[in-house]
RNA sequence: GCUCGGGUAGCUCAGUUGGUAGAGCAGAGGACUGAAAAUCCUCGUGUCGGCGGUUCAAUCCCGUCCCCGAGCA
């Protein structure tokens, strides 16, 4: 008598080693409760697609999983780096295929769950492969940039890379930065490096799109919520500790949500009220950000209209979904 | 009660030497290939507190009333 797992047989499990799902969707929307049900039914493992639950240091104020979500079923690439590192999509990239592998080998299927539209998309798209930029690159451009300001370092951009300047708009630091980063660094146009096909990180994968869409007033009070779950479940201590390392605010770990507005509040800048206040409205503008990606860039097989708690419905009809495509 | 400030966009406030007004924030939508919980783009008619008066024309000047704040009594 073959074994059977959530109705499916173990011969069939073979026909898994290049299946991933995905569960994406804004923040609150229940992506983790999600995932976990799945992978109970489906012999699964939860892997992390959030740039900000890769680092230690701020597990409450990140929403990472808690130690009760880890033993029902096994969580991989949460809390991983020191918040003083400053990671990358590549970095996580490169980590989630290791892992992805690993648990096809072992005949698990990956639930790859985040927020982060751009980590979901380099996984599944690909990325171009750019090296790795200098150390003394990033600095020599960072050091530009605080010079001469954003206008000007764009400006400087048209003159070799017309494209990529002309794509952006010339305050945008992050995006000239990187196009200015790429050129001095391999001396070629970051608008001829996109040109290049696209780098697959996992050829072979199937992938299984899950995209949480839940209406806008259900979410915010969601998040809401969560906040102030967050500060009774000890965040302010997380943030204390956090600022004791007297790390770099500009570091991503420093600037996930709620902790700019927490660590201001801790060094007396503002009230805990108006601190607690910002950090809410601030993640209600996220929450926005991240439907604007998931809606219009994701391509999904199946989109809930709704956050999820755990509806039978809604769970029963994926599981059919998925297994449509084992 | 008197004196002095204020009353302009959902909020905080600019401004118009009289020709019916504009920023920031909020809000809505959008973009997004190596810091992405980041970064950026687009969108502004509101009895300019009410009523009168002066004027070709008032949100702006004058009168009066209402409301808020500070001071004096």
């Amino acid at each position: 008598m073959p074994k059977t797992l959530g109705g499916i047989c173990w011969e069939r499990l073979g026909l898994m080693q290049n299946f991933v799902i995905v569960v994406a969707g804004p923040t609150a929307s229940g992506k983790s409760q999600l995932a976990i049900d799945l992978a109970l039914y489906f012999n699964g493992a939860v892997v992390n697609a959030d740039s900000m639950q890769v680092y230690k240091n701020t597990p409450i104020i990140a929403a990472c999983p808690n130690e009760n979500d880890k033993k029902i079923v096994p969580h991989y690439l949460y809390e991983m780096w020191d918040a003083s590192f400053n990671s990358s999509v590549v970095d996580w990239a490169s980590e989630a295929v290791k892992c992805i592998h690993d648990l096809w080998q072992n005949h698990k299927i990956p639930m790859l769950v985040g927020g982060t539209g751009l980590y979901l998309d380099a996984l599944i798209n690909g990325v171009t492969p750019i090296p790795e930029t200098k150390p003394e690159v990033k600095k020599k451009v960072a050091e530009m940039l605080k010079c001469d300001g954003v206008v000007k370092c764009h400006q400087l951009l048209s003159s070799f890379d017309a494209e990529s300047a002309a794509k952006l708009s010339c305050n945008d630091t992050t995006r000239v930065r990187r196009a200015l980063e790429v050129y001095f660094d391999t001396g070629k146009k970051l608008s001829d490096w996109h040109k290049q096909p696209m780098k697959k990180l996992l050829p072979s994968a199937r992938f299984f799109v899950i995209s949480l869409l839940p209406d806008k007033a259900e979410l915010d009070e969601r998040c809401f919520l969560r906040f102030d779950k967050m500060i009774a479940q000890g965040a302010l201590d997380e943030i204390k500790a956090l600022s004791a390392l007297s790390l770099n605010d500009k570091l991503p770990a420093m600037r996930a949500l709620g902790v700019p507005e927490l660590l201001g509040y801790v060094r007396g800048k503002y009230s805990l009220e108006d601190a607690i206040e910002s950090a809410k409205l601030h993640t209600r503008q996220y929450a926005k950000r991240q439907r604007t990606w998931f809606k219009n860039k994701l391509k999904a097989d199946a989109v809930i209209h709704q956050c999820y708690l755990g509806q039978k419905e809604i769970l029963e009809n994926l599981i059919y979904d998925v297994k449509k495509m084992l």
